[in-house]
RNA sequence: GGCCCCAUCGUCUAGCCCGGUCUAGGACGCAUCGUUCUCAGCGAUGAUACACCGGUUCAAAUCCGGUUGGGGCUACCA
């Protein structure tokens, strides 16, 4: 295992409870689990809501419900006991809405320090400054008018009345550097970069103060994190720099677009993390392919486990581009997984679709919906797709006349090779009426009649499953018993005469 | 507009750092064939990519410069 420097490798994923859980943050919290648990490192979760106009209740829930699913516990973070929200680890609270006295601590220090100042230019002078700053064509950017307030001057504000916030005294000489762990090395301006606000007027801290004071405080060693966030970098760094930390090591994901291009939102992916399980994703494909974009381990094997992610996650491999979604790879990844499930399993697994879009109830017994489900096992790519594939299992079929005939087939011909099917069925016993026994059965009948298989094979199935595309007529007919499928052709033979 | 990041098949990507082994590999998707009564599955085969222009070099997908294109940031949002 690689070791960072003499301490023990600590990530974070940090999500902002604005909705619910996406993909996009899926796949963040995925990739700093994965690199956390690749080099023996932890795991924390932080919730920074240090936007009150922007916060959605309940989706902090969702993002540990989320996480829970996933099974990517955290070492350390918020713990949810009904409402009451409890702190696992000791470098809580972990609700950034939990720490205000501590970013105004280190706020106040920096102000003390000449590295920040209190600015008091309302939100109409702002916009008013970034206005004709565009019409002169200049990048919009605060003008300073506040940098160097003499002390009666903020005491006069401060007497006012007027609101007030802190802004970073941005080094207006020199450059920030940093070597990102997939991009290399990154230089900026610091003459370029703005006098960021760090303590809003209704003293919760913007990110990126709270960020800098959190990651330091909890020992984060590496912050792995979306490519947005290059550019604000410098600013942070400057923040490390002023209060004399060691800044962690930084690595910026390729963002997710969308189809035409453009950062993925929450409205382009319709649906939550949980939305996909809801829509029959399975948790390990789901995560497998949320893992492939942006990075791809060494070799040709791109279905993986959990644990072999873990053991092939790396940073050096992670592409720089940005991934375009689409889930033509997350529907094969789901086909796979379900197809290497026992029938069983997969009947335990599918129950629950089947019972929520009450096509079955509880009661319905198990071993007969192992049966039912193994049909279509193969056939579907996810588990939604199941009830509408069996459903004419539970319901006798009436097939159009036209469809039961294979190909140019006259009517009365498949009336004559169903007929001959009937007895050879009947001859079987309940006890042996199994799928090799059918397929013997009834591929000597027509190797005696001496007639191509389909004359005979088509009509029976279409009897059977009323589709011109269904599982085969042995397998379908071992499931649903002798009675009934002695019945179903003897409808479909009605059907033909009528 | 400014700053920053990026650029290989339709999509996810390997290769790029350490130039030759790349007439560019894999996967998804697509097409065809085989198995087969159908569909699915499985197996095989196939089509499709180094954005462009210069430079360095005996040799460039790989190094350098520029162009174009895409993306991000440019909030008292994260």
């Amino acid at each position: 295992m690689p070791v960072f420097g003499k301490n023990k490798v600590r990530v974070r994923f940090a999500p902002s409870p604005t909705g619910e859980m996406h993909l996009g943050g899926l796949r963040m919290a995925l990739n700093n689990y994965l690199f956390a648990k690749h080099n023996g490192g932890e795991f924390l979760l932080r919730i920074e809501d240090t936007d009150q106009a922007r916060f959605v209740p309940g989706s902090m829930r969702n993002i540990i419900e989320t996480l829970k699913w996933a099974g990517m516990d955290y070492d350390e973070g918020p713990v949810l006991n009904g409402d009451v929200v409890t702190d696992k680890g000791d470098h809580g609270p972990y609700l950034q809405s939990r720490r205000l006295d501590i970013y105004k601590k280190y706020a106040d220090e920096l102000v003390a320090n000449g590295h920040a100042y209190p600015c008091f230019c309302n939100a109409e002078r702002l916009e008013q400054m970034r206005h004709e700053q565009e019409l002169r064509k200049e990048p919009p950017r605060y003008d300073g008018l506040c940098r160097n307030l003499s002390a009666a001057e903020i005491a006069a504000k401060r007497a006012a009345g007027v609101r007030e916030v802190i802004r970073l005294k941005m080094p207006q000489e020199g450059t920030s550097k940093f070597t990102d762990l997939v991009r290399g090395e990154i230089e900026f301006e610091n003459k370029l970069i703005d006098d960021q606000v760090l303590m809003k007027s209704d003293c919760f801290p913007t990110y990126h103060l709270a960020v800098v004071v959190d990651d330091h405080l909890m020992e984060i060693t590496h912050v792995i994190r979306g490519e947005e966030w290059i550019s604000s970098t410098p600013k942070h760094l400057a923040l490390y720099s002023f209060f004399g930390w060691k800044p962690t090591e930084y690595a910026h994901m390729p963002l997710i677009l969308k189809a035409g291009g453009g950062k993925l939102s929450k409205r382009d992916l319709a649906t939550s993390a949980m939305g996909y399980i809801a829509e029959g994703y399975s948790k390990e494909a789901l995560l497998n392919f949320v893992a492939l974009l942006g990075w791809h381990p060494k070799g040709d094997k791109e279905q993986m486990t959990i644990g072999e992610m873990i053991e092939n996650f790396d940073l050096a491999q992670v592409n720089k581009a940005g991934a375009i979604f689409t889930t033509d790879k997350l529907d094969w990844l789901n086909g796979l997984y379900i197809r290497s499930l026992s029938h069983e399993e997969f009947s335990k697994q599918a129950r629950p679709f089947l019972e929520k879009a009450e096509f079955i109830d509880a009661a319905f017994p198990e071993d007969k919906l192992i049966k039912y489900a193994a049909l279509e096992q193969a056939r579907i790519k996810k588990f939604t797709e199941l009830a509408p594939a069996i459903e004419f299992m539970f319901k006798a079929p009436l097939p159009d006349k036209t469809i039961i005939c294979w190909k140019k087939q006259e009517p009365a011909n498949a009336v004559k090779n169903l007929e001959a099917v009937l007895p050879v069925i009947d001859n079987i016993s309940e006890k042996e009426f199994n799928v090799q026994a059918l397929e013997a059965a009834i591929k000597a009948l027509i190797a005696s009649a001496g007639t191509s298989v389909g004359e005979t094979l088509w009509p029976m199935r279409v009897a059977l499953s009323g589709r011109a595309a269904s599982p085969g007529p042995f397998d379908i007919a071992a499931a649903l018993g002798k009675n009934e499928t002695m019945s179903r052709l003897q409808t479909a033979i009605k059907i033909l005469r009528t």
